[in-house]
DNA sequence: TTATATTTTGCTGATTTATGCAGTTTTTAT
DNA sequence: ATAAAAACTGCATAAATCAGCAAAATATAA
């Protein structure tokens, strides 16, 4: 096999599959490894792959490799956009925390009127920028992991509201320092939510439903 | 499994999810947890994710504060050490909002064990980034203006405690300009707090005084 | 064609990298 | 305060890489 063949093939191989083995190239086309790595070598040389130890990653590969920190970051937004077209003006909205509510509430229109209630610290000083949406915080014990307020108060209160529309984040864990959480609490103020408004919306992200 | 490729999972995964464990990387990679402890500190490195104890975070949603704006922050601080050493262990504390309620609450050692209630959002944020320190929020409607909450339920809830100490910030009153709707209810809730502790410390920087 | 020059390939041994393991220290949770 | 979990350290091992060299293949010129 010449060796322009082998590279074409090599080439061929990484796109295909992304990645490819020096092990694996050097069985299937049968020459030794040292000749692999010495066309893995050019090939990189000429911008056509991504050499690493072990074998070689293609160009693409790579390039989804840097931005896939803003990938999930438009996902989430774009779900946000989506969210807030659901809200409508004089709605009493009940929302919890999490990231997704967070960009949720960044997603808000500047006009829109409307009253929002959360138990939520981060999700509060969201709102509170927008100049004409009134936030009623939820009192009770504040959960470190979660950042929203829990316990058997909060539930009560959440009980005497009716709410036009609700939203719950499936990722409302989000913590700084350690990374353990007691999701009972949340789960149950969650609940109440639910059980308190007509509609019910959950914020997520396809790839999260396995 | 590749390195690179390894990472790649890890920070597709770290973004999606904003957290990952190390054991859960450990186990769905199948490789020790030496490694993905030594791949979360390149990343990190890399500046691509944030390493934590246990894990690691998302980048994107980092928060950062700003205190640059804030005027006369020094002096600040310095009032802030002064009535932080006040508390101690095991105590009650009510605090109003403002920035040199934020102040203090920066200034708090890290090894005291106290519960701190308040009607402030942002102060509530500084207080959860304490590890012994519990969190109460007072419950209502929030003013926009003051960033705490206010109303009869707010003041309700606050007669029913009895604290060890008060803090009460100067700044939110504009004295010049006289009271607003706003201001007034904020000034009712302060009432509230000062009845309702045993101790009260006002917290101003001497310009205010007029 | 033959002789010579050039390129390519494979091999050997030294070097580097990647990973896991054991023991110790630090951090976190109870 | 104590126990458990996680992190760090140093080390061992196996795989991958590198450097140089010699054989083999290929190209080139007389």
């Amino acid at each position: 096999m010449l060796k322009k063949e082998r590279q074409a093939f090599i080439l061929h191989s990484v796109n295909l599959h992304n990645k490819v083995l020096s092990t694996d190239l050097s069985t299937s086309i049968n020459v030794s490894e040292d000749t692999i790595r010495r066309d893995l070598h050019e090939l990189s040389e000429a911008n056509k792959l991504i050499k690493v130890h072990g074998g070689a990653l293609s160009k693409s590969f790579h390039s989804s490799f840097n931005n896939s920190s803003v990938y999930a970051i438009e996902s989430k937004k774009s779900i946000a956009q989506k969210a807030a077209s659901l809200i409508q003006d004089g709605m009493f909205v009940l929302t919890s925390g999490g990231t997704t509510i967070i960009e949720l509430a960044r997603a808000l229109p500047e006009s829109l009127h409307a009253t929002f209630i959360t138990g939520s610290i981060p999700a509060a000083l969201e709102y509170l920028h927008h100049p004409n949406i009134e936030v009623i915080i939820i009192g009770d014990k504040l959960s470190k992991s979660s950042q929203i307020t829990v316990g058997a108060q909060a539930i009560e209160k959440i009980k005497q509201i009716r709410a036009d529309i609700c939203f719950v984040g499936t990722n409302a864990i989000e913590v700084e320092h350690g990374l353990t959480d007691n999701d009972w609490e949340v789960v149950q103020v969650k609940k109440a939510m639910i059980e308190s408004s007509k509609k019910v919306v959950s914020l997520a992200i396809s790839e999260k439903i396995n």
